[in-house]
DNA sequence: GACATCATGTAAGTAGTTACATGATTCT
DNA sequence: AGAATCATGTAACTACTTACATGATGTC
């Protein structure tokens, strides 16, 4: 799998970024749909240049702190364009432990039921909200966000979908907290 | 975490069952929101039993096959009615291989987009077409399992929300599709 | 008799998290 | 001066996957 290599080459594509970068970008909208620890970042992007897929420049932030601002070799841009294009299989499970307790709703008490899917609904909510703060932020900043040709069309297609992913979950959690409510 | 602990204890609770039997569930309607393969549920049934939270008989089938039937025990099913009832964080991030190729999709000319695009449509109307298929066979083998009170509700509750998210995600990708294909 | 399925385990390796460890820079 | 953020690394551990290994049962 390695996808975590994919992820880092995808982000150099457009420049050169430290590792510290990387990191951040996984604090942004696509975090929602991948993400990793600077713990695993860093050996990662040894391991990269190792491979010859990256190299890096040490570059000098202030006076002394040194970082490391790596970009894409010839070969890097290969093989990120190599998984870029391949079509893999969907997966047969996306993991959800809230789903996993849903399966074993019938341990539960109507009252409990209700409480945990109102609990989950009011979560999903903020989440909606926050994503929606973004998606106006994103909206207003760029002109065509949602033309193929801008570069920002990546940017709209993740906040997009984390979007319509929040709004599918509210939608179910609100049908079937009234299937719970019903006597 | 130890997520998977919960799992076991969970689909413990209506009787006792093998790590086989544990394992043909996740590859049921459960296994679209949580599954593990037979080398991680062995390891985990042994540790299980090792804190108490279930034990076991070994049974035979046929004349000699052993296997080991596994119940909950008092602990055990105290220790899944406080992970049931406990509410979490909703995660951050939930990993998805294509969002990841979706947010790097500048880096693809138009047509390889719609390729990319259109393959993933395709094994998502698939999906959607299986799941339609248990969700049909469910609400006629099962008279009220939109019901909270039914024994089927846990399994109604995984497929709707399994259902919705296959035709959420099949939406977003026509939007998307269009957008690529408009000129 | 062959093949699918039932049944259980371990070994080795990869992926990911939490904790440990350090130090510089920028902003208030 | 203190706090938040920038910046990089390793160690220990947990979670998960793939491969190795074996044997019985049921069905055609």
């Amino acid at each position: 799998m390695r996808i975590l290599k994919y992820a880092i080459l995808g982000l150099l594509r457009k420049g050169e970024l430290s590792g510290y970068d990387i990191s951040s970008y996984f604090k942004e909208e696509l975090g929602q749909f991948w993400s990793a620890k600077h713990s695993q970042i860093y050996p990662e992007l040894k391991k990269l240049t190792a491979e010859g897929f990256i190299t890096f420049r040490t570059a000098i932030q202030g006076t002394k702190l040194e970082k490391k601002m790596y970009t894409l070799t010839g070969n890097g841009e290969r093989e990120l364009a190599a998984w870029l294009t391949k079509k893999d299989p969907i997966p047969e499970t996306v993991k959800d432990e809230f789903m996993l307790k849903a399966y074993f709703i019938s341990a539960l008490t109507r009252e409990e039921a209700d409480e945990l899917f109102t609990d989950q609904l009011v979560k999903r909510k903020e989440k909606l909200s926050d994503l929606e703060n973004s998606y106006h932020e994103l909206m207003t900043s760029s002109e065509d966000a949602d033309s193929f040709s801008s570069p920002d069309f990546g940017h709209y297609l993740v906040l997009t979908k984390a979007l319509e992913r929040e709004r599918n979950y509210i939608s179910w959690l609100e049908d079937i907290l009234a299937l719970i409510k019903k006597a």
